[in-house]
DNA sequence: TTGTTGAAAAAACATTTGTTCAACCCTGTA
DNA sequence: TACAGGGTTGAACAAATGTTTTTTCAACAA
């Protein structure tokens, strides 16, 4: 190959482009060539890297990390934002601050949404605008009460629909139950079946995770010191739609996983768009195994979690 | 003003567009706004320097100086070429490739052509490929002969029209005659008359011009030691059209000037287009006056007369 | 409430950019 | 001399980009 690449011609035309603002006409009649070679050259000068443009942003990573989001896992859509919060709650609010808009755009009317539990839902419903469907109903993915209050604080389904002006169902139980016999008793109640099913027809989920390091999981869950020593024991490195999970995002075997009011991973997959909105540290192992089994299809989170599940196991 | 930047979705589209090579439709349609609203964060984003290209080449600077050739002197045109000559005659033998290209595309039918002198010139035309015009002229703006050879090492008159296919007018006289008198003499003659004036409505004019440092001058013009050192001390910087000039580009009041076979400055500025074909240190302050004179309308030099030149004095 | 303002979408339009293809000009080669 | 191959031009076309106008909608002040 004849190999004669023109530098100096291609630095001219780049600079009359790119500097100058000409129009790529005005360049090839200034200089005297066909329009066809300024196309060409300019071409070339990009592949070449003799022209290279920059963004400067630290907001660039954001963008970067998301992208590998969705290539790693293959999800739908991938939301990041900054880590600048001082602690989990913070960060959980700016998570979902991000999460009300991404969330937004993906409500129809006539949906169901299945919703999940958790302080950053919660923080992501109280940031949401305003935004009135018809015909939309927000269901709950798991049991809303705790021990310690009969409405959650952790609880999001009534205020989103509030915001969505859409009808709202959520199970009257516990995230988890007193024993395995309460929970198969609140199972086969008529309403609970009739929620459950429409749970698992929902449209859209949106959920969270909660690493066993965090307080929220201890203080919301029905279950004493010892338990929860002994499911850690067993494996769980997390809490996902109630059941602790271990490192393959498959329930641990251990008697409190079948006093939990909620669906399986199995069923949950059959809801078609399903968006993991979650952050910090405590919840990177969690967030791993869940998307590795590809439970989710989209995800909200921040910068640090982003790296520490791209940078791997 | 209620100024909010939106940087984090800007940085996106820029991303979507600079790094990924994606349409501003798509993007549009990816995130779920209108097509010209992408537009305008785009340009946005290149205004406020969000986003900057670059160009990264050496030559860029021969490009930019060039540019600052033309606004600071009004120019019709300027080329600077990489000045990584080891003597002067390299750099003239550089100077020369660029200028004969530079050269080339003014070129027409039918015109005529004056040409100047000097080594830069002269090798402007060697390296000149072979290009057939018709009715086109080649004339001398000066005398052609030195003290040494019939025909001086640096006529390039004859060689330029052998490329051209063009007639070929040089006047057969010495750049400096004898005296004065000789010099009348030859003028008064119909031929030198006739081709006087033909220079003088020359379509264009190519000429260099020569520093008083340079050896080339001494060498070829007819002035002894005394004559030179006399006429420096009036205040010769340099040499143009075989007139040793001044600071201002004016003729310097010196008898050698009366015994040149040449044009005034001030006739040679009706000729339409004059390029100047020049580089190297020692030009750098006749180039300067001539420039400021507003004497030629286009220039191919190098990048550090071009930086010197610049610099001001 | 009513009106006003500003931001953005939507649509229509003008311009620029990218692509393709035939014709041409070199240059090297048989 | 004839001929193939690479590269350029010029023209026609398709696609993308930039601009303008109109409309909508939400925020805000009277």
């Amino acid at each position: 190959m004849t190999e004669e690449w023109p530098e100096q011609l291609a630095v001219r035309i780049a600079h009359c482009y790119y500097n100058l603002g000409m129009t790529q006409q005005q360049i090839a009649t200034e200089i005297g060539i066909g329009r066809a070679r300024v196309i060409k050259l300019l071409n070339e000068a990009r592949k070449r890297g003799l022209v290279s443009v920059q963004i400067n942003s630290p907001l660039l990573e954001n963008v970067e990390l998301a992208d590998a989001l969705t290539q790693r896992w293959g999800l739908l859509s991938a939301e990041v934002c900054l880590s600048h919060a001082r602690d989990e709650h913070q960060l959980a609010s700016q998570i979902g601050a991000v999460a009300g808009n991404a969330v937004l755009s993906l409500l129809k009317d006539d949906m169901t949404i299945g919703l999940g539990w958790g302080i950053t839902l919660k923080e992501m419903v109280s940031q949401l605008k305003s935004y009135p469907l018809n015909n939309v109903s927000v269901i709950s993915l798991l049991g809303s009460l705790t021990r310690r209050s009969t409405i959650a604080r952790f609880e999001a389904t009534t205020a989103l629909a509030a915001k969505l002006n859409a009808e709202c169902l959520y199970l009257p139980a516990p995230i988890i139950c007193d024993s395995e016999q309460t929970r198969e008793l609140l199972m086969t109640q008529a309403m609970f079946q009739d929620i459950h099913q429409r749970a698992l027809n929902a449209d859209i989920a949106i959920v969270s995770t909660g690493g066993l390091d965090s307080s929220t999981i201890r203080e919301v869950a029905m279950v004493d010191e010892n338990e929860y020593r002994s499911v850690v024991k067993q494996g769980a490195i997390g809490n996902f739609l109630g059941y602790f999970i271990d490192g393959n995002a498959t329930l641990v075997d251990h008697p409190v996983n079948s006093r939990v009011i909620g669906i399986s991973g199995g069923v949950f997959k059959k809801i078609p768009r399903r968006v993991m909105v979650s952050g910090g540290h405590s919840k990177v192992k969690a967030l791993a195994a869940i998307l590795e089994q590809g439970l989710v299809t989209d995800i909200v989170t921040d910068v640090a979690t982003a790296r520490e599940l791209l940078a791997g196991p």
